[in-house]
This record gives C-alpha cells, structure tokens and sequence, in this order.
DNA sequence: AGACTTGATTGGTATGACCAATTATAGGGT
DNA sequence: ACCCTATAATTGGTCATACCAATCAAGTCT
C-alpha cells in the first residue's frame, strides 16, 4: 500500500484480482485503455505495471492480442518447489517440533503471553472469521520459530507456512479438511504445545507439536480418500505409509 | 537479439553494458533521457526496460536521484535472510538431523553406494581440489536429504545450502576454518553418518549428523575468537552461549 | 563554517496521437 | 449454404511533449 510508485501498486491489485479469481489462468484481462480508467491511472502506468508483472512470470502479454493470465502451476516454479500437501506436512512436523523444542528454553513471558491470544482467537469459534483463525494460526507457529531467536530457524519456517498458503495443490487440501475440522480440538493441540513451551519443557513442546502435525496428517489422509482424488491418491499413497511406518517406530524420539 | 518488444531489446543491451563492466555495481547509470537519446528510442521505452530490469532484481530506481546496478552478490542473497554463521549451523543441526534420522528408513543401496563414493572424495586430502572436496560435501549433505523422498524437506535443506555459498558472511568464517580443519576428522564423521544410515537407524543417524554439526559449531568458535572478529563477537556471543546450554540439556533427545 | 535558499537534474505520471499485429465482421464468389 | 477474402475494429507498441515531485549540487546569507 505504501508504495511509492504507483505502477506497483496497480501492479498488486492486478495481483490481487487475479488470485481472487476475477481472472482465471489463461484467460483474458481488459486492454490497456479500459484497466486505465478502470485504476483512474493513465495508460502508461497500466503498461509499466504489466511488464513488471510480466518480468515476473504472472502474465504474458500478447501483441495486438491481450494479456493472458499465465497457469499459477508454471508460475510457481520460480521460487517454490511443487510439494504436496502431505509433504509439507511431514516437513512441517518434522522441523517445527524441533523448533518447539528450541524455543521451549528460552521463550519470554510475553510470547508466551501472546501465544495464549492467539489461541483464544483462533477457538472463538467465529464462523465468519475464517480468515483471522487462520492468520492467528499462522502468527502462533511463526512466534514460535521466533522464539528461537534463530533467523535461520525463523527463515524456514516462514517458507514452510509460505508452501501452505501459496501453492494451489496444497492450499486445496487444505481448505477441504479446515470445515471438517474441530475448532475445539484444534485450538487444545495448541494449548498443549504452549503449556509446555510455558514449562519450558523442550521435549514435551516437542512432542506436542509433533502430535498436532500427525492429526493434521491423519485428516488429511481422511478427507483425500474421501474425495476420492484420484489423482494425489497415487502419489500420496506411499507417502501415508511411510509416514504411519516412521511414526510408529518413532515413538521415543 | 530480435525481439518484438523494444524494451526488451533495451534491457538486453544495458544488461550486457554491465556485465561488460560499463557500469559496475553500486554506480549510476544515466538519465533516462539520455539513454532515450543514445538508443534513439523514447525516454518511455527506457522506462520500461529498466522496470522489467529492476523487477528482475538487476538495478535499482530511486526517485530523483537516478538508477542504480545492485552487486550480483546481493542481489543472489536477495531473498534469503541475513543470518549469521552460527544461526545457520545450529538450524542445520536441527533439521538435518531429522531428515537423515528420516532418511535411515528409507534409503536405497544405490545411495548408500553413492554417499560412499562422496566421502573418498572428501577425504583424498588432496589439497588442489578444495573445490571439489567442497562440492562432495555438499551433495553429500543433499544426496541424505533427497532420501528422504520429501520434496519440501529437499528443497529447505537445499535452502540452507544455498545460505552457507551465497552469504558472504557466512562463507567467510567457513573459509576460516576449512584450512584449519582436519580432513579426516570430518571424513570419520560422514563416515559415522554413513554407517547409521547403512544400519538404518534413525536415532543413530541423528546422533551422528548432529555430532557432526556440533563439532562444526565448535571450531566455528574457536576460529571466531582465534581471529578476534570483535563485530561478531559480540552478536554471537550469546548465540555461542545459548547453544552450549541446550547441547548441553539435550543429551537424550 | 554552517544553515538555508535556490535551481538544475532526475525519476514519476498524464495526454494524445499514430503504428502494427490481431481478431472480428461483412461481402463476394463458388 | 459455404468458404475465402477484404475490411473495419480492437489491442498492444511506441513516440513526443508536458508537468509534477523528489533529490542533489551550488550558491547565498547569517
């Protein structure tokens, strides 16, 4: 928003229409000349802001044609690799429990003060405010990774939480599980894991966050079958085994 | 050479004027209207190739002063954080002691032939080839996380590799204590790495990775204060201090 | 010498115009 | 009716010019 230069701004909020949805990939966005009056901007700003997002990788744009919103599945290979959700999550519970860990020793009150805001926001089971469950939950695993007060800790699991809300295939699995999930439970998995960061219970934060992952795990492997996705089954078929066969001979960790 | 867009072909041509070294890093290119008139386009032309520039990450534009070329060196590290030597091993410690505990369940001969092979080369201290002694060490580190058949995992192990070559800081102390590091000592310690997994055992082969970290961690150490580097001392002191606590209260892990 | 004013320089944006590639449309021939 | 083509409308590509705002270098005043 505080952008100097108006062409990014512009540039954002084509962003922003396009990841709304307002402009499927591959389809067409309006010419030059009706975005202009459409952002009250001149026709040039219009045009830096698309070669910007073209420079980018967004869009491409077609001479005499238009500009055409590219597949957010080829665009995505210029920074994040395409992992699937169960992956991720894997990930996740592999390096956030250690970090858990990590923080566990040297957590201030404060965090942890905040830490136990969040959580009330994410239980007040608010059906509107999806949204800010969601962003508090985000702000309750990043505090922690901040509580390392390791940046490169920190770094990390910034791009792991960046994977779950950017690419499309994990976002997807995702939101398919978040209406089938119990606000309660989730919010006592994350209580669980701030009552030992307060005891300062390295191993025991831990665990506890581990055991979250391993819900989030198990309803995501639910809800797939569900859905009978065909498609991710395949792939991710493996991955479950693998990951029920490590948990359980991981049990002492 | 030919391309449709006249920007484009503008951009190409600054470009090559500076990696021809026409205008090193950090210096001032000029005016947009000059360059109008030197390519005999208009000044908008300039304009847009130098968006599409600085969206690549090539310059930089600041408002009534002019434009400026980055050092390629920052503008590699662009995006990843400014960690410190010591942030940076500790978090290597923690997650890839996890993915090769994860990998000692699933790694295939081939690769164990493979790690194999990468610790000769290591270890034939042959001194010309620190390049190459360099680079074995680094597939090394990633033929363990690609065993892990997680992609994510993959790719933030990848991650911090590319923290360790890309940050200057951080290669600097590395460099500091590569010559003063016996070669065979770390060869015993991939060597220990190696035999953990071939037995396929993750608690072992956690305990081995995070030995190897750990004595990294220490001549990390002694070389900082060898060399009395008073700037970071200061800053890693503390991390210095924090990491020998929790070494110390993690024995069991 | 130091703080302030001033003016030239530089990027930022807006208009309006014209060119070239593309696409849609209307006509004409079979 | 159908297909092909000539034509018109649309869209991006580029230009020239003008004016604003931020910046920076002199120059001036105290």
């Amino acid at each position: 928003m505080t952008d100097k230069r108006l062409y990014h701004s512009v540039a954002e909020k084509i962003t922003q229409l396009i990841s709304d949805g307002a402009y499927p990939p591959g389809s067409r966005l309006p010419g030059e000349r009706e975005l202009a009056a459409q952002f009250g901007v001149s026709r040039v700003t219009i045009r830096e802001a698309e070669i910007a997002l073209q420079a980018l990788g967004h869009i491409t744009i077609k001479t005499g044609s238009g500009v055409y919103v590219l597949d957010p599945a080829e665009r995505q290979s210029q920074g994040l690799p395409n992992v699937s959700a169960f992956e991720l999550t894997e990930a996740r519970s592999l390096f956030e429990s250690e970090a858990a860990a990590l923080a566990a020793r040297q957590i201030s009150d404060e965090t942890l003060q905040h830490l136990d805001e969040l959580i009330a926001t994410m239980s007040s089971d608010d059906p509107q405010d999806e949204e800010a469950s969601q962003q508090a939950d985000r702000e309750f695993h990043l505090a922690i990774a901040a509580a390392c007060g390791n940046t490169a800790v920190q770094y990390i699991i910034e791009t792991l939480w960046k994977m779950r809300t950017e690419l499309p295939a994990v976002r997807e699995v995702h939101a398919a599980i978040c209406h089938d999930e119990d606000a309660t439970q989730r919010g006592a998995e994350h209580a669980e894991v701030l009552h030992a960061l307060r005891n300062r219970d390295p191993s025991a934060a831990r665990q506890a966050m581990k055991g979250h992952f391993m819900r989030l795990l198990t309803s995501m492997i639910d809800v797939t079958e569900e859905k009978a996705l065909q498609e991710l089954r395949k792939k991710t078929t493996e991955s479950r085994q693998r990951f029920l066969n490590n948990a359980a001979h991981d049990g002492a960790n």
